[in-house]
DNA sequence: TTATATTAGTTTACACATCAACTAGTTTTA
DNA sequence: TAAAACTAGTTGATGTGTAAACTAATATAA
């Protein structure tokens, strides 16, 4: 059956590609002692300080309740605070301390080199085709959601 | 810097897609008290009756410790069962049991369906040439590994 | 042949992810 | 305004993934 041998060739090169940018990003951030969801969540509270729980996990793609635990983890390493929001007690504004912004620039500043260096092996202008379709079959998956 | 908006834009489709895909399959094989890496092993073991823990971890994009972990779990459902490799003692032969195979065609038969539904929402000639990039990035990863 | 290195599989400790049930605020609505 | 429905975040149980240290069998090599 066709479709099923080209749906597990695509899905095997999707995730095999997924794996190996994940684990290159995660041999370059253990040298700062983080993981990639902790670096996730300095970037995304750095680029939206005052971020709650729920839109933070959908920046991460995971659930609140997995937030919850990291974030917490962050908070008592001293990278993070929250200040509960005064207009809704339910919830949380996060923001980074000054640790965790000092951590995040060190990060960045060399995280910006290591993609650099990372892109240089791919034609431009394949990934930007890839990039599209990508961007396209994304939108696909989301409206046909079962 | 373009190259890091590329990156993080490739990175964000691809890491959607990938677990769009998985979310569907897990929906799916949650009928039938499976979960994805359980599914695979049992289509793996079929296809490759006697396979050993090592190149089934290859085939699974895992490490052998979680092969190892997944199989005693499926062996205890009474799923798989192993046998000592005669030739080489420190390794062994999986197979299905007859519990196993009934399952698998069962899953695999419904499986069919599912995966042609699934890819009748897309342009073939694009998924084609998406197939072909994403090939050519693995291989670009692979030999550009750290 | 004995010492050394390698290999298959196991185990431990950990990080991260889910779902579903829960608490405590907030909003809706009757 | 009091009851009901909803929402933000937490928690507990479970599954899956890793790396690294381990055991036992096999292969290499002195």
């Amino acid at each position: 059956m066709v479709n099923v041998d080209l749906y597990r060739k695509l899905y095997g090169s999707i995730k095999s590609i997924f794996l190996h940018i994940d684990n290159q990003e995660k041999e370059f951030l253990s040298k700062f002692d983080l993981t990639i969801t902790r670096f996730y969540i300095l970037t995304h509270v750095n680029n939206n300080p005052g971020i709650n729980y729920i839109d933070l996990s959908e920046l991460l793609l995971c659930t609140k309740g997995n937030t919850t635990r990291i974030v917490s983890a962050m908070q008592s390493e001293g990278l993070l605070v929250r200040r509960i929001n005064p207009g809704d007690r339910r919830s949380y504004h996060l923001y980074l301390t000054e640790r965790g912004e000092d951590l995040f620039e060190e990060v960045h500043a060399e995280y910006l080199g290591y993609i650099n260096e990372l892109m240089s092996n791919f034609n431009e202008e394949k990934l930007n085709t890839y990039a599209k379709i990508s961007t396209q079959i994304e939108k696909v998956l989301e409206s046909s959601q079962i």
